[in-house]
DNA sequence: ATACCAATTGAGATATAGTATCAACAGGGT
DNA sequence: ACCCTGTTGATACTATATCTCAATTGGTAT
C-alpha cells in the first residue's frame, strides 16, 4: 500500500513484474549514472551496494528494462558492450562524434508528429524512440579541415 | 585509373584508408546481406569466399566503417551482439518491437530540417542518423490485450 | 616494371561479455 | 502464517572482441 516507489518502479510493477531487490538495485545504479553506462559499470555499482547480486540478475534486469523501453542500449565506439541510457520521457537523443567519440546529448525532437502517423500507418503501439546523430564535432571538424592525412595532435 | 568503385569503396579511399582485400571484402559481405547483420555473420560470410581473412580484421573493418557512416551498430535486443545496418544515404529508420524482436524499416523520416537545426546549433558537421522506434508490433499489441499475465501461445 | 615504406594483415593467445542450469529463495496475494 | 510462482545466485560454459607482432600488401614514386 506504501506508495513511495520511483517512477520507473512503478512501471514495473504495473507491467506484472516483481519488485525484487536485485531489480530496485540496478534501477538505482541506472538512474544514480549519469546515462551511457555499460553493462559492467552497472555491475560495478550494483555489487558496491550489495556484492551478493549474481551478474545474471544483472543482465536479466537490463534486458527487462529494455523490454519495457525503460532503458536502451546504444552503441558508442569500438564494436563492443553498448551503453544504457534511460528513456525519461520515452525517448532519448544525442549526437555522437565519430573521430573522438564526445557525445552531445539533447532534449527536443519533434518527433510528436512523426510518431503519431508512424503508429497509424504500422499499426504499432509506440512507448519510446532513441535519435541519434553522427559526424564531426566542432573540434574534429576544424582539425580535418586542416589535417590531409596524418596530424594526430594529441589535444 | 580503372575506377571500377562501388561508392562506398570510393568513400574508403577518399577518406584515406587503402582498399585492401580483406576490406572489400567485408563491405560486399555488408552489402549482399539484408542488412541487419551480425559481427559473426559477416564474419562467416567472408569467410565462405576467403577463408584466409582473419577474425580480428573482419572486426577492424567494422569499427572503420562505422567511423565512416557507412554502416551503424544497433541492437535488437539487449545483451547482445549488435546488428550492423548500412546507411544507404546516411540515414536508417526502423521500428523494433520489444516482446517478440521484429523489426520493420522505413525510409521516410523528415528529419532534414531538424538536422539543418542541430548542425547550426550545435556546430557539428552530421553525416548520419539512426532513428529507432519502439513499441509493439500489430500482433504483440493485441496479445497482450488479452492475456493479463500467461499465456505464451507459440505461433 | 621495380622498389620502397607505412598501413594493414592473420594467427592465435588472451580478455571480456553474456548465457544456461537448477536448487534455493522471496515477493505478493490470500 | 502460508503458498505458489517468478526470480535469484553460483558456477561452469559459450560467444565475442582485443592484443601483439612478424609478415604482407596497397599505393606511390622512381
Ligand atoms: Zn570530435
Ligand atoms: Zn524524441
Ligand atoms: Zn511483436
Ligand atoms: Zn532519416
Amino acid at each position: 500500500m506504501s506508495d513511495d516507489l520511483t517512477p520507473r518502479a512503478r512501471r514495473l510493477r504495473d507491467a506484472g513484474h516483481k519488485l525484487t531487490h536485485a531489480r530496485l538495485t540496478v534501477l538505482a545504479a541506472l538512474e544514480d549514472s549519469g546515462g551511457h553506462i555499460t553493462s559492467s559499470e552497472v555491475l560495478e555499482r550494483v555489487n558496491l551496494v550489495d556484492h551478493t547480486i549474481g551478474r545474471a540478475s544483472v543482465f536479466r534486469t537490463l534486458d527487462l528494462l529494455t523490454s519495457l523501453s525503460i532503458i536502451r542500449p546504444t552503441y558508442l565506439h569500438s564494436s563492443m558492450t553498448p551503453t544504457y541510457v534511460l528513456l525519461p520521457d520515452g525517448h532519448h537523443h544525442h549526437f555522437i562524434c565519430t573521430r573522438c567519440n564526445r557525445v552531445i546529448e539533447f532534449d527536443d525532437c519533434g518527433l510528436a508528429q512523426i510518431e503519431t502517423d508512424l503508429e497509424a500507418r504500422l499499426h504499432v503501439k509506440l512507448t519510446g524512440h532513441l535519435l541519434e546523430f553522427y559526424g564531426l564535432c566542432e573540434r574534429c571538424a576544424a582539425e580535418s579541415t586542416f589535417t590531409p592525412s596524418t596530424t594526430e595532435s594529441a589535444s
